[in-house]
DNA sequence: GATGAATGAGTCTTCATTCAT
DNA sequence: TATGAATGAAGACTCATTCAT
């Protein structure tokens, strides 16, 4: 409901009329909307996440680990859209700035960070590559979604974007 | 305000009290909130439009007229921060969808077709193009905007950013 | 309402509805229900203020100046019972705390700080005085309104009681 | 907390967790709010007459008596002011409605009774005197609370308190 | 055209109370 | 006896919008 009709769009009855609990029953475990929708928000990065770091190991080798994570984001984003758009939602809203700032870094944030140290991916500040990288693939994403392609058509299209954006973050 | 609250954050009575505006005269003059929140989305939309029209001319050659309006985006972008924040946010609001559907093509709309066509641009569907373009742009601006650096810092990333795109989009 | 049913037992709504006008409106000129509940004592306070003064003078002798006003107050508390009550409901609540501290006296406090200086009441502090005499009054108010006597007898108690009063605080 | 944040504005679920025990748990005890709210009523009540009934005897004379109630009772008032206070809070209240009107009669019932039998005391409803006296009480607490009185500026005060009353209260 | 008081549906949140465990 | 999750009615307050002046 927050994808489709934003945050201050939903009203927190029908959150609660929509999981089928009283309406005070989200205040028992949600001090506030705030807290709802930043544990929402939690809940769905540390799930894609966990899913990033099923297909990956610590060892793997730079290059192929970016592409296997690049794809499988993807891949993830395009299975749970919603999922996914709450995400990129969050992050550009004012919620973002609650957010614990825990040092606790991605698995995107490491490999970004090594490839950086090792001449891999570009001498860039870490941050912008981290910026470029994750508006690339919500571009892809929003393109996909938009043009509402078959599944083999997508394959290729995110296969292309791995293309274009390895050209452009890797090391000269 | 719109900006810095969000749409449904921004009160019409906050609005017409910053504009120094009785309550209703907001209304007299636009009849519905969407219709205001609308209204400030085609201005500065045109407004950005007009600064590029400014440096730009039909007769240009592709590739050079490219890196202009990249380049000159980015630096309006920097010089109306809440502006064009403002279209980023729109654009990924459901007040979108109340954008006339006119056919009036943009400069880098038509850009973008010109350089597919004539196969400077690579040869995917200007849709595609365009999204990714404009992710990257907004990419750079995110970094430059929270990175907080000094002007000939931005103009040195912009710099950059513009052989990333230009390698990425570029035919073969 | 708030007499009858205490400050946190109105509901802003039913007030509204008591005095004829949509919920909204009450919050249109009071800013919170804080606020109304303030203005009210305020707007008391001028009354029973404005009563008193209609029947004194600045020139008046101390003394008789004294039983004017007890006597006064005390009738004018009887035929406004539920302002008068309202008074001290506001004073003995966390409310009073936010009555901005100008310094305008009252009748009653400067009459008092006169009798204290010219030796016709007891040295005491007139912070002291003013209490008793507050107490006193709202105890006899209190028994009248309680006995429900009639008028000839209210009459009969007030005089005792400012025999009583004067008795009590009177110089040696 | 209910002196602190009064009776509406102390809620149970706080009370429960204060005192350490669940929620559930307290309306395991008391039924209602309400009687949780009567039941502190009558358990400080009880504490103050069994405070009083410990330095008084049926047998002793009524003057001194009146004296040793009055003294003593203000100097409980001040070590238990939290306790004082709600008796005052309470009976002000709606609440006091509640209170089972056994004809059990307190120490100073008797006594005010007994002394106006006796033309110790003006001959005036019983009723009366005792309303007198409670705010007599309570305005001298006022006082010494709100000044911030050092321990013996307190007994001084409570002294002069007490000629003042017994000089109003006592016969002829 | 401009005003601003009035509206009332809608919002988030609180809270006394219940009840299965 | 103790628990604490669940409840849902109620509360204070907001806000886009209207309309008489």
């Amino acid at each position: 409901m927050f994808v489709e009709y934003g945050f201050h769009g939903t009203a927190t009855a029908k959150v609660a009329q929509e999981a089928g609990v009283a309406n005070g029953t989200l205040f028992h475990h949600y001090k506030t909307k705030d807290e709802l929708v930043l544990a929402i928000y939690v809940w769905i990065k540390d799930e894609l996440e966990a899913s990033l770091a099923a297909i990956t190991h610590d060892s793997d080798f730079i290059t192929p680990k970016f592409k296997t994570i690049f794809t499988a984001t993807l891949h993830w984003a395009l299975q749970n859209r919603g999922k996914f758009y709450y995400l990129r939602q969050f992050e550009l809203s004012p919620h973002y700035a609650n957010v614990p700032t825990g040092d606790n870094q991605t698995i995107l944030d490491r490999l970004i960070a090594e490839g950086i140290r090792r001449k891999i991916l570009r001498t860039h500040p870490a941050e912008l590559i981290l910026t470029l990288y994750n508006n690339h693939v919500f571009g892809l994403y929003q393109y996909i979604t938009q043009a509402d392609l078959e599944p083999n058509k997508q394959t290729a299209i995110i296969s292309e974007g791995y293309e274009m954006i390895w050209g452009m973050l890797k090391y000269a």
